[in-house]
DNA sequence: AACCAAACAGAGGCCACACC
DNA sequence: GGTGTGGCCTCTGTTTGGTT
């Protein structure tokens, strides 16, 4: 066995995920960094690795030496500037590109503090899934007799995380309010470039969306016509959702009465959509049909960003501030779920979050939320009782 | 019920490109 | 030259569905 034939087989597993784009692109970022790891670091062909090296590759990836680690993303290849070769290889590897890196984010650049590589529990999980799904299908086609990375003693040792604390993804009331307000006020001052980013954030909070059941997928752009009405009247938000999964969520009154409307109004359309109008849902300014989910989240932040301004111009108390530092996108649909846990049944909840299990949709409503766990003890004294 | 691997998606820095 | 946009990449979070 080679390194010519590790690599085949890399490729070939890849090529099982290629339908699946994000994924792919993780995959090959692991089993990639694997197979380097066990050329230049082990000298050894990965279809010989054993548990002591899987053990030995997790304790690697949990903290990789600095000339490993880049400090910023950079792309695995670019293009090739060769005229003479560029026609048989349109892009050659990046020079810059490193295996690992760390990003040095303003948010959480602590003054001079030395940042140091450690990756999250997640992280690890993946790199730990990662690997053990790569020798699982080296194992079906009879390249290694047993994955080593599936008898690695102490999983936790190395999956299992000192400082995992879950924190609470959702806003506050009170900051939902100053980021509802905020938008308004933006679309209301500049309309020709803010109206789209309201509706995008009503949207998403309406209906309790993740990002790209708004911007769509390979198979799906999301037009107006997706907006359906049924029999009695009442809409429904019609998705391809994660996994390729179709799905509908019930549509508020308040948000089709507001800022559905409002926004088609913008748009010169009329009230509501029709049956099977192809008027895309989101376009860029220059008009043309779609927005990345790149760009949306740019958008999200402009509007977490300006909120929490407003919210420091009107000397609100630190503590009901922080978390908003920290949000993004994602949290619009958490933040829009917790407030409505309460008032709607777990069932309808799950339908309309597209949770396949009850217990999904229980565990992260319906339990532990902070807020509701210390607003039920608060006001409890600890002597009446009647 | 608790745990875990696997699949898949979001977050956000950087950069190139298109169009004013 | 400035702005809007999206591709790229790695890190990290979410959800599923199976196992114990």
């Amino acid at each position: 066995m080679c390194a010519s034939a590790g690599y085949r087989a890399v490729r070939s597993f890849l090529r099982a995920y290629e339908g699946s784009e994000q994924t792919f692109n993780s995959y090959r970022t692991h089993v990639e960094r694997l197979l380097l790891w066990a050329l230049i670091v082990r000298h050894k062909s990965i279809f010989t690795l054993k548990r002591q090296d899987a053990e030995a590759y997790l304790q690697f990836c949990r903290n990789p030496p600095t000339n490993w680690i880049g400090s910023v993303t950079r792309g695995r290849f670019i293009a090739n500037k060769d005229a003479e070769t560029a026609v048989v290889y349109p892009v050659v590897p990046n020079p810059k590109w490193k295996p690992f890196s760390q990003k040095l984010s303003a948010l959480n650049a602590q003054a001079d503090a030395v940042q140091v590589y450690a990756a999250s529990k997640g992280t690890m999980n993946q790199i730990f899934s990662v690997c053990s799904s790569f020798y699982e299908f080296l194992a079906e086609d009879n390249l290694v007799s047993l994955n080593p990375f599936r008898l690695v003693k102490n999983k936790r040792d190395f999956t299992g995380n000192l400082t995992a604390e879950a924190q609470n993804r959702a806003l506050t009331p009170l900051q939902w309010d100053y980021v509802l307000e905020t938008a308004e006020s933006m679309a209301s001052a500049e309309p020709l470039r803010h109206e789209r980013t309201l509706f995008i954030l009503a949207t998403l909070f309406a209906m309790y969306l993740r990002i790209s059941d708004l911007v769509g997928r390979s198979n799906w752009e999301p037009c107006m016509g997706d907006f359906r009405q049924d029999p009695e009247g009442n809409w429904w938000y019609h998705v391809i959702g994660k996994g390729n999964k179709p799905g509908k969520i019930a549509v508020r009154d308040e948000y089709v009465d507001r800022y559905l409307r409002r926004y088609r109004t913008f748009l010169g359309l009329p009230n509501l959509p029709a049956e099977k109008e192809r008027t895309p849902l989101l376009t860029t300014l220059e008009g043309r049909a779609g927005l990345s989910g790149r760009q949306v989240r740019t958008l999200l932040q402009s509007v977490f960003d300006n909120a929490l301004a407003k919210m420091k111009a009107e000397g609100r108390e630190a503590y009901e501030m922080n978390s908003l530092r920290s949000a993004s996108a994602h949290w619009l649909r958490h933040t829009s779920a917790t407030f409505d846990a309460p008032f709607r049944k777990a069932k309808d909840l799950q339908l309309d979050l597209r949770h396949s299990n009850l217990s999904t949709t229980q565990d992260t409503y319906y339990h532990s939320h902070d807020q509701e766990r210390m607003h039920s003890i608060k006001r409890l004294g600890m002597r009446e009782r009647d």
